[in-house]
DNA sequence: TTTGTGAAACGAAAACCTTAGTATTTACTC
DNA sequence: GAGTAAATACTAAGGTTTTCGTTTCACAAA
């Protein structure tokens, strides 16, 4: 029996997760280094950080002179996927397009974000029939 | 100064609001009868949820009977909208057409649901444009 | 060999989430 | 008013997350 326990990143984990998916891989001074000015974390509680998200199967690591480098085991695109359908499933009653329909509802989105929107629709529309 | 604190619901808080966004308003009795059969939840853990949601503010209630009636303090819409900033921002680099991507490039994606999608992306451009 | 430096490992505190037992309150009945 | 059933309030245990100090380790420098 597998523990499962959700498959999903907590709020730090991502955090980090972004910036090792950022850097292709790195160790824990180089992830650090790219948090804001204001983060003002310690370098051993980011460590802690990936240690855990090794525990967690996130991330592997290889040794290089004394450090860790950590490289991730998922890519972003996969977690993207994973989180859309966690989330249609938990808020949108298992609807992709009711959460389309909020998407496009909302006031702040761009002329061009549309644009770019409607481009891909399109694009796979074709692609399935073409 | 306000303590924002993220104005997101737990995985747990969510469920629940869920099933008071269905019923409209709803009694701790209601809400714990809408969970699934294997749910085994106490009652007294459903009462202490939604007296969270209450601080939370995520739901008022009235007195009715002897009963408390909570009822959503937002509608589900705003949440959705609310939760879908919430991820382009951390997961997909504050550009909702990553967002759309990933979704479309979902396999499990029906022609359904997909057609359903450009008809919402067509009327929008239209309202905007019309 | 001792000392110094940078990194990892360990342990643990603090905060928050989930669950539920116990005590108290409330509204109704006799 | 006393009894009772149902509901709320209180409290706390156990788990996870986030944070970081202390210790240990490996290696280089004196």
């Amino acid at each position: 029996m597998k523990k499962k326990k959700s498959d999903l990143l907590t709020e730090v984990e991502l955090e980090f997760m972004n910036e090792l998916w950022a850097l292709g891989e790195g160790t824990v001074r180089d992830v650090l280094a790219r948090l804001p000015e204001d983060r003002n974390l310690a370098y051993t509680s980011a460590a802690t950080i990936l240690r855990i998200l090794e525990q967690k199967e996130f991330v592997t690591s290889r040794k290089e002179g004394k450090s860790h480098v950590y490289i991730p085991s998922l890519a972003r695109d996969t977690y993207q996927s994973r989180t859309l359908r966690d989330l249609s499933v938990k808020l949108f009653d298992d609807t992709p397009a009711t959460l389309v329909a909020r998407l496009l509802s909302d006031e702040q989105l761009t002329e061009e974000a549309l644009g770019q929107i409607r481009a891909l629709v399109d694009r796979r529309l074709k692609n399935d029939t073409g």
